[in-house]
DNA sequence: GCCCACCTTTCACTGAGTGAAAGCCCACTC
DNA sequence: GAGTGGGCTTTCACTCAGTGAAAGGTGGGC
């Protein structure tokens, strides 16, 4: 019996979402078997597939035969509301951050249990920093990261302590309690650090932008405000005013 | 006879590609009878791949039944090679720019016969600027765009001046034999002007960004970078030096 | 030369996709 | 409060687009 014996649930269009979903930031590039792998489906199906998606410059193929996102999804992208409408508000305010600082300054949201970072100034100093537009880091071991988990729900804050949590470093805080008691910090004192938690040598400021929510006098945090730099000993209330200076600029531009 | 009057060459990866494309910078949000309308398909079937769209979370549908483009589908974007390897060599030269000199400063790339914008740091300036990453323009009425215009193959710069140029404003410059003139003199000087030529109150200059193109000691432009400035009068030296110097750092570190 | 890994094409089968038609739901009118 | 128009959603009989095992290339390592 040749043809069909697709998995239930299995449609065209899910199958073009594995596909695409099949790329991610180490694997920008893939030829159709690993696609396929990765997605999980017949090599022949991911071919058509992906001839379709080229024709349609969704994707793009080189001459090696491997395939890559293409203008156009870029494009579609771009388009996302959530994502951009934050980002261009936000932009002129990151800019003044990094001309006050020149340190590497980062617009991120809570995405689930990760921190999602939209938008980042690179600054010149020579501090390691792992994350870009478009990456994704643990809430616990980022400034931005502890900002947006002190102010998620408290049931998924609870939910993520309960978690067994990542040590990028020796000084990433792993221990529920600490972790808890920091938290209420971040949320007393409006602001959170990190210090060698991320990556070693590089330390972080971070405050959350909040939106004057439905009506009331309420406040909804929806991002977070960052920078990276070399050491927090000095300076850390010029850097900690210029970022509330900002988030809250931002937060009042929010529609 | 119900079902199947499909035209021909349409499959569903074209139909989802059609619903997709149909979304652009002034029609973020949609119903589902404007998409169907945009995408040129009959409403069950738009509404049929919406519905498997949103559940791939691909696309968002808000309270008001209207779909937008979703979180992962940007995430797919960010990983385009193409845009974002060139923006995040750039990135770090860009902010040098922005700090030396205030201005919005713009990363771009020729498209067909637009120029492409693939980042942007705003200014604080009073200057209307209408670009944004993603966004497309003329080729001729921006000063990017005339850097661009001027390395494009000869073919293509001669098609694109027999055509009916746009005029944005009173100042843009539509006459083939004047632009062609000064598309030389940018291939000669190193760099393009504008004045006010897409935006009333906003000048530009741009340089091109090369790079040494495969083995032998030939240049190819791979994209431009510009500033948006109120008037060129002054400083026009220190801010074409600035220009110059980030265009030779970013054309080193390509690939 | 042989093997292995990957890419591409073929093809008989069939259920996933199709879209006209009908049914909703809501807002606004008279 | 019946009527109207707009868009959103569901139904359903038909059939062709999609399917994937199998076979056929292609290239590179040794």
């Amino acid at each position: 019996m040749p043809g069909n014996v697709s998995s239930p649930g299995a449609t065209v269009v899910s199958r073009v979402l594995a596909v695409l979903y099949a790329f991610d930031n180490g694997h920008r590039r893939l030829g159709v078997t690993e696609l396929a792998r990765r997605a999980d489906l017949p090599v022949p199906t991911v071919h058509r597939l992906l001839r379709e998606l080229v024709a349609g410059e969704a994707l793009t193929r080189d001459s090696g035969g491997r395939y890559a996102i293409g203008r156009r999804l870029w494009d579609v992208g771009m388009l996302a509301p959530e994502q951009t409408e934050l980002q261009q508000v936000a932009s002129p305010f990151l800019s003044d951050i990094h001309a006050a600082t020149r340190a590497t300054v980062h617009l991120a949201v809570r995405d689930g249990a990760e921190v999602l970072y939209l938008d980042r100034l690179s600054g010149r100093a020579s501090v390691p920093v792992v994350s870009r537009a478009g990456s994704r880091l643990p809430l616990h071991s980022t400034g931005v990261g502890k900002v947006l988990l002190a102010h998620a729900p408290a049931q998924l804050r609870e939910d993520y302590l309960a978690t067994d949590l990542r040590r990028p470093t020796v000084h990433t805080i792993t221990h529920p309690e600490r972790l808890r008691r920091q938290l209420a910090a971040v949320r007393r004192e409006g602001y959170a650090t990190t210090e060698d938690e991320m990556t070693l040598g590089a330390c972080s400021i971070a405050v959350p932008i909040a939106r004057a929510a439905s009506g009331d006098g309420e406040q909804e945090v929806v991002a977070a405000l960052g920078i990276v730099v070399p050491t927090l000993k000095r300076e850390r209330t010029r850097l900690l005013t210029a970022l509330q200076v900002a988030a809250r600029g931002i937060g009042r531009s929010l529609p």
